[in-house]
DNA sequence: AATGGGTTCAACCGCACGTAC
DNA sequence: GGTACGTGCGGTTGAACCCAT
C-alpha cells in the first residue's frame, strides 16, 4: 500500500492560495513559515510562503514603477553597500530587496549595454581602459571575498570605472555583468553624470535627507497586521492587501 | 495579424546565519 | 560544542508581457 504524498506545488500562485495564506499570516504572525505552510493546508514551502508574502502579498508594499526619487536613492546605497538587496530595500518603504535587485539589473544592463555600444565605437575605444592588464590572470577583487563596497572604496570609486572588457574578451574573462554594473553605477553616483535632476546632493555624503522608514525605528509595527482584523476575515483581504490585484 | 527578440518580474535555489535544544 | 531547524539573502531562471518589424 502506498500512500501517494502530494508533491509540494511550485510556480505561479493562485488567488485562493494568496487569500489562504494571507488569512494564516494573519492569524500566525510573520514568524514559523514552515508551520504556516504546513497548517494553512497550501501545499507550499515555508520558503515560498515568506517569498510570496514579503514580495507580493505584504499591505505595505508599494506598487508600480519606481519614482524618480527612488532611483536616485538606489544608485546611492549600491555604489555604498553594494549587492546588500535587503538592506537597500530597508530604505526604501515599500520596495522588497527582490524588486529593487530585479530593478537594479535591468537598468543596469541597459546601461552596461550603451557604454559597451560607446565603447565599441571607434571614437570612444580608445580612450577606454579595460582590464586587460597582468593581474587579469587573477580572479577580481568580488570573487576573491571582497565586499563590493570594498571594491569601490579599493578602486577609489570612480578610478576603475572608463571600461569593461567586452563580451569577445569576456568569453575568457572574468568581470561579471555586476560588476560592470556597479562600476557604471558608481561612476555615475559620484559623478552625477546621468539621471538629470540627480545633482551635487546625490554624492553629498548628508545624502539623502529622506525620512527613515517606518520600520527603521519598529520592524515589527508596520508590517504586523491587527488579529482582530482577521476575526472579520474574508472581508479583511480587502483592507490587507487594498492595491492587490492577481497577476 | 503573426512573429521574433527584448524586457520585466515572480518565484526558485543554494548558501549562510541565528537560535533553540 | 554540536546539531537541527527556521529564516534571510543574493543569484538565477523562466514565463508572461511588450514592442518593433
Amino acid at each position: 500500500m502506498v500512500t501517494v504524498k502530494e508533491e509540494t506545488r511550485k510556480g505561479p500562485w493562485t488567488e485562493k492560495e494568496d487569500l489562504q495564506l494571507v488569512c494564516f499570516v494573519g492569524l500566525l504572525g510573520e514568524r514559523r513559515w514552515d508551520f504556516i505552510a504546513k497548517v494553512s493546508g497550501l501545499n507550499r514551502t515555508g520558503k515560498s510562503c515568506r517569498l510570496r508574502w514579503v514580495n507580493y502579498l505584504h499591505p505595505g508594499l508599494k506598487r508600480g514603477r519606481m519614482t524618480h526619487q527612488e532611483e536616485r536613492l538606489i544608485l546611492e546605497l549600491h555604489s555604498r553597500w553594494g549587492n546588500r538587496w535587503s538592506r537597500i530595500a530597508r530604505k526604501l518603504p515599500g520596495r522588497t530587496d527582490n524588486e529593487i535587485k530585479n530593478y537594479w539589473r535591468t537598468h543596469m544592463r541597459k546601461k552596461a549595454q550603451e557604454r559597451k555600444r560607446n565603447a565599441l565605437s571607434p571614437s570612444s575605444s580608445s580612450s577606454s581602459l579595460t582590464y586587460n592588464s597582468p593581474s587579469r590572470s587573477e580572479p577580481p577583487a568580488e570573487e576573491a571575498g571582497l565586499e563590493q563596497h570594498e571594491l569601490n572604496s579599493a578602486s577609489g570609486c570612480c578610478c576603475v570605472t572608463t571600461g569593461f572588457v567586452v563580451e569577445e574578451e569576456g568569453a575568457k574573462g572574468w568581470y561579471s555583468m555586476d560588476q560592470i554594473w556597479n562600476e557604471i553605477a558608481t561612476s555615475e553616483a559620484v559623478s552625477g553624470l546621468s539621471f538629470e535632476g540627480c545633482k551635487n546632493e546625490v554624492c553629498d555624503t548628508s545624502w539623502p535627507p529622506m525620512p527613515s522608514p517606518m520600520w527603521e525605528y519598529s520592524p515589527e509595527s508596520l508590517w504586523k497586521i491587527d488579529e482582530e482584523e482577521f476575526k472579520m476575515f474574508p472581508s479583511v483581504h480587502d483592507l490587507l492587501v487594498p492595491n492587490y490585484h492577481h497577476s
